[in-house]
DNA sequence: CCTTGCCGTAACATTTTGTGTTACAGCTAC
DNA sequence: GTAGCTGTAACACAAAATGTTACGGCAAGG
């Protein structure tokens, strides 16, 4: 399945309620978002329940409810979509310890953990540069 | 199994070629290997297989058979390495084509492609200002 | 020339993770 | 109270990474 999508299906479903907010819509329902996705709506609801415990979203419960955004648009980051949703780094260590009689075996981590480092942040960088209103401007050229 | 790991194992397996070089081991089999990383054989040789593929090791066959490095390890980087082992890109889009019908989901995987190109600029940047010889000589001050 | 030790790779098992689906209790506007 | 949607558990399914076994192929050295 290659990467994993979380980030993508959040930022999607952020910038449909962007558009809805400001086409006069004030909520839309987790079935609503799962339409312009296009998948079930347990989907939905758990990558907009992570949002929502990152306040980046409201809920409104009851009869009549859905969702909205919980602020601006252009206030609302990938990188504050990436740690909503619990983005994993893109490189992982060993599955097993390596062999600790080896000087590498014994090394390797905490020397790949500092270049891995270096990555993440610079991902964080460029992901801190998007907002939700960037993506939706460059989602309506198309 | 979170990220995937073969860049990890890769940078391993050419480090400890490096440090086997620099003790005065011409050659290691992928077994020598398996057991500094602790894992399959078979695991290492695939791995070393793309290395090969990428100009980065060297392999002898027949009675004395082993692998060594291709060239000195501060001309390796990491980038290399991860073109190498044909690393996947950290997020992915959807799995299921978004609907056509909305705005967003027609015009939203063109504009997350430009965020996630950036990042992966900004990812292999990172990844070519670390050497082989970086990776062994940080390993060896643990 | 043939034996020996290792490579190269296919085939399959196992594990892990992501995603999709069904079901149902809980909440709130009306 | 009732209708409509949320929140989440439980399970099914698919895809990918990793681990394992097996075996043909190659080349150095006798």
């Amino acid at each position: 399945m290659a990467a994993n999508s979380r980030l993508t299906i959040a930022t999607h479903v952020l910038t449909w309620l962007a558009l809805a907010h400001r086409r006069g819509q004030e909520v839309l329902t987790s079935d609503q978002v799962a339409a312009s996705v296009n998948t079930n709506s347990v989907i939905i609801r758990r990558s907009l329940g992570d949002l929502r415990r990152a306040g980046l979203v409201e809920v409104r419960h009851g009869a009549g409810a859905g969702w909205s955004l919980a602020r601006a648009p252009r206030e609302i980051t990938l990188l504050q979509v990436y740690d909503a949703v619990g983005g994993e780094p893109p490189f992982g260590l060993h599955r097993s310890e390596p062999n600790l009689e080896c000087p590498v075996g014994r090394g390797i981590r905490p020397a790949l953990n500092q270049t891995y480092g270096r990555v993440e942040q610079a991902i964080r960088r460029e992901l801190a540069d998007t907002s939700i209103a960037d993506v939706l401007r460059e989602a309506l050229r198309n």
